[in-house]
DNA sequence: CATTTGAACAAATAAGTAAAAAGTTCAAAT
DNA sequence: ATTTGAACTTTTTACTTATTTGTTCAAATG
């Protein structure tokens, strides 16, 4: 990738960080890589394809660093162990870092949606595939783990809406291990 | 309750399901019920007191339902995979009923959560002690049980966020023992 | 005495309008 | 292959004025 289209991109997550995807204007963003607005063009189809190339971005660097921890895990449990605690500590930091979502949450947030389709898939995926290895779901048929799968990760996406929305950090570093349980293991 | 107190809050509901929080005005709901506008004030002491009083109202009924409908099982297993099921069948019908505070979300949801501490106290209670009757936690302490059961309700509350927000209806009735069990029982 | 009203007032909203700023396009320049 | 500046359209801002809304309260109702 181009240095320029890098740097816009690096620059506008900063600005929209600072003042919101609102506030931001083109001849902020291109001002601060010395350059005019019409410039953006020849990366970018507009402003909205900049913040979607980001969330793509943001998307994958997320899936990556998860996977990756994921990897470092033997046993099926502990690596869905290991999935329900990263994904919640990542998901508190994007969280935190994405404040200015709040505000301009039913404008930015389909955007948000359509651009992490590819990695929500291959999140689910990968659960699924986990899943099938697991003694437990021997011989079920794929579909059914598949649903099971799903339901989980739309649980914790769940979470992650509640902290968009509202001011609340849900869980902290200690309860962690506990709540990963309760998902995992049940309450019973 | 007088009936004009009654039927002020029974009107008020309805034109907010219509027409939005912001859109219906206290012209409108005291012509609703055949009265000036100033006449509201004898019986509410302003606008939002009229929301708040049918958040209540609706926070106790809602809490009702679901406990007359956990008393009707046996055991705690049973009793938790009724709470579960129900809870979510509630919460999906209060979310297409007040569908309209999606666009008054940040205004509305503070006045929401604040006057539904009461029935969440009693619904974390009430799974706390159902909790404490499991065999499983026989001898815990407590405070660890508690903090099991509020994670439990925290989770379906995030569920709930989730359709107040979003447009998709996240649990189809016959999903939803599935969703129970694996909540309770856990995915592994 | 409990309830309702109408007048009065402040604060919020709507409507209108002009000016400025923002997003976008593109031919020309580098 | 990149970048620019001018031109164009669409949005936002700023400002004014008029209306509506939320709220208060003394007086009227019955």
């Amino acid at each position: 990738m181009s240095t320029s289209k890098h740097s816009i991109l690096s620059k506008s997550r900063e600005l929209f960080e600072q003042h919101g995807y609102g506030k931001t204007t083109l001849t902020d963003i291109a001002k601060s890589i010395g350059k005019v607005k019409s410039a953006l063009y020849y990366y970018f189809s507009g402003k909205e394809e900049i913040f979607a190339q980001i969330v793509r971005d943001e998307a994958e660097q997320f899936w990556n660093s998860l996977a990756a921890e994921i990897e470092t895990a033997d046993t099926v449990e502990d690596k869905l162990h290991l999935y329900v605690e990263t994904r919640v500590e990542l998901m508190q930091k994007i969280a935190k870092r994405y404040h200015f979502l709040k505000k301009e949450f039913f404008e930015l947030m389909p955007i948000v949606e359509e651009n992490r389709k590819e990695t929500d898939r291959l999140e689910k995926d990968t659960i699924t595939v986990l899943l099938m290895d697991y003694p437990k779901y021997e011989g079920t048929d794929e579909s059914t783990v598949r649903f099971k799968a799903e339901m989980l990760v739309n649980t914790i996406k769940g979470l992650e809406v509640q902290m968009y929305v509202t001011d609340q950090v849900l869980i902290d570093q200690k309860s962690l291990p506990i709540f990963s349980d309760v998902l995992l293991n049940g309450i019973l």
